[in-house]
DNA sequence: CCCCGACCTTGATGTAAATCATACAAACTC
DNA sequence: GAGTTTGTATGATTTACATCAAGGTCGGGG
């Protein structure tokens, strides 16, 4: 894999010309990741700055009683890392290899100078930055009161959004996101699998109807 | 109320120069709302920027039945509609004065015009924008899972760190920030009362043990 | 091929917290 | 200072969901 490419295809570095990235490049490694593996664990000090190549990582945050919360999920090309590497502060959530992956290691202050010398990348990250706040920020309201019933259409909803009709995760995942438990995210499934809104195999989710899960998502049938 | 004081002292436009900031002073216009008055509404086209000068704004999602997320509260020096104006995409909730407030409104294209001419501006804004999403995302995972118990004195907790011991919030706000209701929140600061882990009156609450309500926020006193 | 670990499924039971109901006190207003 | 609104307080009841428990199925490795 050519680390200019997986660069260039990011969104972050779009801007920046061929000569500019040779210089990341040189500063970069790539690292492989086996599923299951930690790229960084929280409260860590953060060193580095990731950019995805190949695979899929979650972010998660660990609870009380082997709780999980899945923060974050990120494919190729999106990158992660970057909050604690730009506010100097620890890693607020680890990040684990969901299945096997390769990243783009980039040491913070390599990372923290090109940016500052690069305005377009500076805005760039202003971007992404803003995507993601509004993203969680739109969870946190998902999170807080509604029913479980449409958490998790609006987890699924939320990644079919981003990922397509084909939502690779398991159960334990879905769940996770969801702020509920493995058991109750296997029924709700069900659920919706007799009434033909998804079907499932191991490890996948398909969105079969999305316009009746959008209905689930939006709220409970209203009476009257 | 000087608009140009207002804008140094808030920490986005902390590096740029008189000359600049005359600029956009130039460009601003001082509102004023009254207590419950909407500044923007979700969904709203974003045409402007806001930077409060004095009073306090929340900013919160309306749900099904009346239900309502506090997603953010701000004082003044702090900026508020700002990914919906670098997306240039709809306010993702809508923005109430909590109280008597006046802020300095600055039109989309001249501040993403002055913060694209500004690099130092920029870098100001990656560094609130990661800060907002560092929080955001713990409150994500003390949404999901823990015992209202628990998210109500991380609720505390947060508040306190930022604005001190006094935490000028009604029952209903703090349940609207916990993902709880009305009711269960009074009954778990009776319990903290009674306690003397904080006292209150009227809209306010005073931590008076932050030690103990540090433990409350760890977690259930381990079995065993 | 058979075992084992990871994932999925379903049922029974308990409980935390929402909901419904009512009341009182402080602050604002006419 | 009587009347209204907004915030606080507590009790009784219901219920959605977690928890506990047990079994089934898929896929990969020895």
């Amino acid at each position: 894999m050519d680390a200019a490419a997986a660069l260039r295809r990011s969104f972050l570095f779009a801007s920046a010309s061929a000569v500019e990235l040779a210089e990341l490049v040189a500063a970069a490694e790539e690292k492989r990741y086996r599923a299951g593996e930690y790229v960084f664990w929280e409260a860590d000090q953060p060193e580095r700055f990731y950019l995805l190549v190949s695979g899929r990582v979650k972010v998660v945050k660990h609870g009380s009683q082997g709780r999980e919360t899945v923060v974050a999920f990120f494919g190729p090309g999106e990158i992660f890392g970057e909050v604690a590497v730009l506010e100097d502060k620890p890693y607020p959530a680890s990040a684990v290899a969901a299945e096997d992956a390769a990243a783009l290691v980039i040491s913070r202050e390599i990372f923290r100078d090109f940016i500052e010398r690069h305005p377009a990348v500076a805005m760039a990250m202003v971007g992404i930055l803003s995507a993601r706040l509004r993203e969680a920020q739109s969870r946190l309201h998902d999170l807080s009161g509604e029913r479980v019933e449409q958490r998790l259409a609006r987890t699924l909803e939320r990644l079919s959004s981003k990922l397509g009709r084909e939502l690779p995760f398991t159960r334990q995942d879905l769940a996770d996101m969801s702020g509920t438990t493995l058991e109750t995210t296997v029924r709700f499934l069900s659920r919706l699998k007799d009434g033909k809104i998804i079907s499932s195999k191991r490890g996948l989710v398909v969105i079969e109807d999305a316009e009746k899960l959008r209905l689930l998502a939006e709220g409970p049938p209203q009476p009257g």
